[in-house]
RNA sequence: GCCGGGGUGGCGGAAUGGUAGACGCAGCGGACUCAAAAUCCGCCGUGGGCGACUACGUGGGGGUUCGAGUCCCCCCCCCGGCACCA
């Protein structure tokens, strides 16, 4: 059965692989469900947006995660694995333009024909829980969080310039803007413009999401090096200085205090609410508008490019130091950021390097407040560079002479008690901007009232469903804004004639809660529920891209902090374990449709195999590293797999008798090479084990796999010890590859004359006894070379291993007439003798 | 510029401070075959030698050590993130 007919390659994998997929979906094989008491484990995948075919990236990414599964199950674990689709988005409006279908009928077909392609994979999900975020079924959940943000005021509308995507048509949050100002979904030159939007007050959490890093221990260090790089804390004081003219308090931030004396100039930041104040009344106004406009209107490119020009205007106004009492000139500046900070700064050339740059561009003078604390005192007149460095203060009162690092504390300190400033932490981490000018995403669900003003709808009117049939325009407004009917809505306090909200919300509030949903998917009263939970949250493993290290992988923290903050859920991090997973590879570039690159996994599977596309997959490289796509290599696994089957094939006789006798123990088998077939058999469980579950190294994990097979297959087995033994080893090697390889596995252990099926059978674990060696191989040095190699038996004591080393023929005749130094001895390896002379 | 991660055969990759190159791919030689494919056996870091052997070898240069791919210092190169964040 199941062996294909001649001329044709190998074992018949399209029959086998259907019948199984079938047994595991008939039988619910990999269905879980809390059982308070037993251990749990939440594994789980980043979801895939359904763009209509999953891609080798998609394939790597869950045969991760369903070998990881199969292992755990295995290991004795309830363990949850759910599977969902990320629906809404861009591209299904770009394909209802371009096929003129509906993007919900373009995105359910995807969805279903992706559902198809997992089955395919063997993937040993719980289909029960499959979430789809464009069903309303989830996003009536999606706003009903949104309803909660907003009571509690961490939801908000603002009007700020804000980035802006002309190819999407939307706005995107900060952490959308990539590679220096590009829209991180097309690539497009992302513009300021001036707009009221949603946004969420993620800040509120910077702080915890910060702290909270250093509880993740399971989480690789570079994706936390890069979140808190994202977020960005810097300590330092705000302090406001007082316009001469018309009294008007500017404030400013610095990390460095210690500066305060070096202040030579205020610069405002273009948006700066002043600015207008100036315009309106110098007798400059138009000059300083018509500067003000154009750094409005240039790209954020442009504006925050390193070493890009810096260019101001004076204002004619002054302030004062309150420190000092020194007066000096206000400018505008485009290198200031309204967002950061207070959006206006103390310039102190010397010791800032923009500010030195803007300093002497526009002849503004350079106070040294610090000095090197070895070498030639600074002069403001001849300085090439700021000096940035740590120093000793001076020019400064009574702090001159004080290091930096103690100067900062005790001048802060000063300014508290005197009044000028107080202590301030600023993050560079922005407020979440969510809205979307787009048709396919989740209504934002409120209601403007010219009474009542922005009205929530009430939660139990949820969902706000997305209307059908609406055009899907470029305007730059969004879609729904032109659907007179979905949008007019009585108010839900008043009565009286209103508008919906017409944005929809940014896809990524839809992904930072879907792991929370898994957990009771079809619940219909509430969010998720707290006991289903309580019991499978957090996720334990975590596996994706890390593209998402400062997206997804912030906002899920952040949704779970509130969630526990809401009392919903008592974890306070989603995911304790994560794996970012390499991109695959194909001729020296990530796989992509625009270098032609793409290899289809349909095509790898019906061609060898969904086991085989698995293990080249888990094989070819460690999961976190780059996979360099290979037929060949694909081929290479192929022909593994097509080994073992003939090694059963060839033992069937053997086999076929499974469990009649139970295997040998170590100290029944005599002969050395049944002792050394028992010990590889054993060593070979023990070291996949460890590699799956310690050290995340699932290629070596099959390269012992391969070795076991390399033993059996050469081993001749005749007497019935020996076939004994080849079926423990079968044994194991069937059950080891089984999360690998699920489909080939089960096949063989049924043929093999087992009953149960492999899915759920444990683990098998390693005999100590058979994991000792009898012999082992020594490496003799002289002064450090390898000179000779011998078998000695193992455990020897150390002056036994001298003698004999030192007996060797090769290493005799080399010390002869030398005087030993010293022999350095490591038990079972190596002995190293120093000679002289 | 700052912060990470890396540089090991022709290639992907292995190596608790103790035999560098496991396993696989490619390549070479052989068996089977009329032939090919598939399969099986053997070889496979570089230089020298018919050979037993021998010297060299983990980006470069120093150092620690009986012993360094692995630890320390300096430098070069590649990849990724951030970047006028006050």
């Amino acid at each position: 059965m199941f062996i294909k007919e001649e001329g044709s390659m190998g074992y018949d994998f399209q029959s086998i692989e259907k019948k199984w997929q079938h047994t595991w979906e008939s039988e619910g094989t990999f269905n879980a469900d809390a059982e308070p008491g037993r251990e749990k484990f939440y594994c789980l995948e980043m979801f895939p947006y359904p763009s209509g075919a999953l891609h080798m990236g998609h394939l790597r990414n869950y045969s991760i995660g369903d070998m990881l599964t199969r292992f755990l199950w295995k290991k004795g674990l309830n363990v949850l694995h759910p599977i969902g689709f990320d629906a809404f988005g861009m591209p299904a409006e770009n394909a209802a333009m371009k096929y003129n279908t509906p993007a919900a009928e373009w995105t359910w077909r995807n969805i279903e024909h992706m559902t198809e392609q997992l089955k395919h994979m063997g993937c040993s999900y719980d289909w029960r829980r499959r979430v789809e975020t464009c069903n309303p079924d989830y996003y009536r959940w999606t706003q009903w969080i949104f309803l909660q943000f907003f009571k509690k005021g961490l939801a908000y509308r603002k009007n700020a310039p804000v980035n802006w995507c002309s190819s999407c048509s939307t706005v995107l949050a900060n952490e959308q803007v990539i590679n220096d100002g590009h829209c991180w979904r097309c690539g497009t030159p992302v513009v300021k413009r001036n707009l009221e939007q949603w946004f969420l007050r993620i800040t509120d959490y910077a702080q915890e999401l910060l702290d909270d890093l250093d509880n993740l221990p399971g989480w690789p260090e570079r994706v936390k090096i890069m979140q808190r790089n994202w977020i960005g804390r810097s300590e330092g004081a705000r302090l406001s200085f007082t316009e001469k003219t018309t009294g008007e308090k500017i404030e400013t931030f610095t990390t460095r205090f210690d500066t305060i004396f070096g202040v030579t100039f205020l610069a405002l930041a273009p948006e700066h609410p002043f600015v207008q104040k100036i315009i309106s009344l110098s007798p400059e106004g138009d000059r300083i508008s018509a500067f003000v406009q154009k750094c409005v209107s240039q790209s954020s490119i442009e504006r925050t490019a390193v070493g890009g020009e810096k260019e101001g205007i004076f204002t004619g106004f002054s302030a004062v130091n309150p420190v000092t009492g020194e007066e000096f000139p206000i400018l505008i500046a485009n290198y200031i950021l309204m967002d950061y900070g207070t959006g206006a700064i103390m310039g102190v050339p010397a010791h800032d390097q923009r500010d030195f740059e803007f300093a002497r561009k526009y002849g503004i003078p350079v106070k040294p407040v610090i000095n090197p604390a070895e070498g030639e005192p600074l002069d403001g007149n001849s300085m090439e560079k700021a000096f940035e460095a740590d120093g000793i203060t001076c020019n400064s009162g009574q702090f001159d002479g004080h290091p930096t690092s103690r100067a900062i504390p005790e001048m802060i300190e000063w300014g508290v008690q005197k009044g000028f400033c107080a202590r301030e932490v600023n993050f560079r981490l922005r407020d979440w901007l969510i809205s979307r000018q787009r048709y396919w995403g989740a209504p934002i669900p409120v209601v403007y009232c010219d009474h009542c003003g922005v009205v929530p709808v009430p939660e139990e009117e949820l969902p706000v469903l997305l209307p059908d049939n609406v055009k899907i325009t470029e305007v730059g407004k969004s879609p729904l804004a032109e659907d007179g009917e979905w949008l007019s809505v009585p108010c839900p306090k008043c009565g009286r004639p209103g508008r919906r909200e017409a944005d929809t919300m940014d896809t990524f509030i839809c992904s930072s809660w879907y792991f929370f949903r898994y957990c009771s998917p079809r619940n219909g009263g509430e969010v998720f529920s707290k006991e289903e939970a309580a019991y499978w949250m957090p996720v334990d493993q975590y596996i994706g891209g890390i593209e998402h290290a400062c997206l997804h992988l912030i906002y899920a923290r952040f949704f779970t902090k509130f969630f526990a903050d809401l009392g919903l859920s008592t974890a306070r991090e989603p995911f304790t374990n994560l794996l970012t997973q390499g991109m695959v590879i194909k001729d020296g570039a990530k796989m992509s449709k625009s270098l032609g690159n793409v290899v289809d996994p349909d095509e790898i599977i019906s061609r060898y195999g969904a086991d085989t596309a698995r293990l080249f997959i888990l094989f070819a490289a460690p999961p976190a590293n780059d996979l360099d796509w290979s037929e060949r290599g694909v081929e290479g696994a192929h022909r593994f797999l097509n080994r073992v089957w003939r090694l059963v094939e060839e033992n069937m006789q053997v086999l076929g008798k499974a469990g009649q006798n139970g295997p040998q123990s170590m100290k029944d088998l005599k002969e050395p090479r049944l002792r050394d077939l028992k010990r590889k058999i054993h060593t070979t469980i023990r070291d996949v084990t460890r590699d799956i579950d310690r050290e995340k190294q699932f290629n070596t994990a099959v390269a012992r796999l391969m070795e076991l097979l390399n033993a059996l297959a050469s081993f001749k087995a005749e007497s019935d010890e020996e076939q004994q033994l080849i079926r423990e080893g079968v044994e194991v090697l069937l059950s080891c590859l089984n999360p690998f390889c699920p489909h080939i596995t089960e096949e063989l252990w049924e043929m093999t004359g087992h009953g149960e099926p492999l899915a759920k059978l444990p683990w098998p674990m390693a005999e100590e006894d058979a994991l000792e060696a009898d012999t082992v191989t020594v490496v003799v040095q002289i002064n450090g070379k390898v000179r000779e190699k011998a078998e000695f038996p193992a455990g020897l004591g150390e002056e036994a291993l001298k003698k004999m080393a030192l007996e060797l023929p090769g290493v005799g005749k080399r010390i002869e007439g030398l005087e030993i130094v010293r022999i350095i001895t490591v038990p079972d390896r190596l002995v190293n003798v120093v000679v002289k002379g």
